[in-house]
DNA sequence: TTGCATCCGGTACCCAGGTCCGGGTTCATC
DNA sequence: GATGAACCCGGACCTGGGTACCGGATGCAA
């Protein structure tokens, strides 16, 4: 298959394919004679599993080193530790949205409808000192 | 105070405080008669309410809406409503999340350990199908 | 063989939310 | 009054994950 093809059939631009071939994310296609690339049909699979570990919250050089590590059967960069310290993170991420809600909710019930007077009264239940510092929502 | 007293007291980079007054969510300030930004005291806290507000999900963007909203007091744009879309937002997210960690820890527990392996047998529990087609993670 | 779709490489651009640079003032202190 | 820190402005640069555009070459079918 060409480019064009490949990247319909994994639902993707045709332009991502040359960039995850420069990003080392795709190994370099056979070339037709006119310099044309050629895929085999596992290429769909390996474009799919790429997706795949997008959603799961690897980085695009995560999952280069990922897919590198598969070929060269490297053990313990592989993908159970990789996987191990994402759950962390998506667990870390979770907690913290987890607050951004708690905080939105309670604001919520308040009732607070401008930014300015709760910043400077009492009773508004959005904690501006601690948020102000840490971390962003998305 | 000056530009770099207001960073220093609000924990920011003195850069961003131009760089919010650009995208208008600071006001622009006084100025000495040399030219130098002067602010009350109360930019402190205005800042700071910036960044909570980013901690909460709102992009600059919409900071500068709510603070704009807040000194004209227009109803029904109001913190309240834009907190509620702002909640949903952010309850998508945590339930994405979650989804995403279901899946790393399926794959944790079941022993996967290669993505090519994984995507070709039947036994990974990783939906390869389902992830490739939606959303992102971060 | 002609016509047109597709592809090529390289580069520039997009989003957010900043940060850094450099040359030229101004401010505060000694 | 001199010195050095702080500040001014505009624009370039950064990360991450792409997308768009360009002029020119190739592939394929009628």
């Amino acid at each position: 298959m060409r480019a064009g093809e490949l990247a319909a059939a994994a639902g993707v631009n045709r332009e991502t394919i040359r960039y995850y071939e420069r990003r080392g994310v795709l190994q370099r296609p056979d070339r037709s004679p006119g310099g044309h690339r050629v895929y085999a049909p596992e290429a769909v699979t390996r474009l799919r599993v790429v997706k795949a570990a997008q959603r799961l919250g690897f980085t695009l050089d995560e999952v280069r080193d990922l897919l590198a590590v598969g070929r060269r059967r490297g053990r313990d960069d592989g993908l159970q530790a990789r996987a191990r310290e994402k759950l962390e993170e998506v667990e870390a991420r979770i907690a913290d949205l987890t607050t951004i809600r708690d905080n939105l909710v309670a604001a919520l019930d308040m009732g607070c409808d401008d930014l300015h007077q709760c910043a400077t009264s009492e009773c508004c239940p959005i904690p501006f000192v601690d948020l102000a510092s840490v971390g962003s929502a998305r």
